[in-house]
DNA sequence: TTGACAAATCGATAAATATCTATATAATTA
DNA sequence: TAATTATATAGATATTTATCGATTTGTCAA
């Protein structure tokens, strides 16, 4: 679990790019390879790494190596985490929780 | 209230600038006039318009005019389902709720 | 209706970013 | 070790975007 504080614009621009929205649906709930997501995107292969190091850096997403593969998840309860702070902070009237 | 679906790579990029957040947090709670914007941020009156159409285009503000003036204000509401529909897409495995 | 004030738009410029090809690095296999 | 596969990085280019000064539009008051 990554405690740290969660840099709200850093959050947003990460998010804020159609390409890597479609990443991040990709690889939301399984591990994917830079190859699986190349192949399921429509982006070059050096795009998708652009990506997933922008998503990596805002600790949406995690890598793993397995042999010559690396395997890329996202991070759903850093994202939730980012989206309950993004409410709390400018949606100070509608407070949001994580349903446990 | 606005019920039409979200666009949520619109939503993030209006959230993904810095200038634009200090707005959204000035006129989070209440309603302030674009001179007034203009006054507690440090960019030009121009500068303060342009990023409040952006707003108001996501429909993160909310606008009207008294007289000369013309008053902001941050749909938190709209922040906040926002806010979930991101949260629902990209993490389903932690629920995030408006907790009434 | 003219003058003053408030906000929006226009046009230009600079900075940031998304994308690609080419190449480098890392890991495995023959 | 050499070849192959997978990913990352470098460098170039085009698009997007943030910003500003100048101007226009809108509203009110004298």
């Amino acid at each position: 679990m990554n405690t740290s504080n969660i840099d709200t614009v850093e959050f947003a621009k990460a998010l804020s790019d159609d390409t890597r929205q479609k990443i991040m649906m990709l690889c939301c709930c399984q591990e994917l390879s830079v190859n699986d997501i190349v192949a399921a995107s429509d982006v070059a292969q050096p795009t998708v790494s652009h990506h997933l190091k922008i998503l990596r850096n805002a600790g949406l997403v995690s890598a793993k190596r397995r042999g010559k593969q690396v395997l890329y998840t996202l991070n759903q309860e850093r994202l939730a985490t980012a989206c309950c702070q993004v409410a709390k902070n400018f949606a100070p009237e509608y407070p949001i929780e994580l349903t446990e």
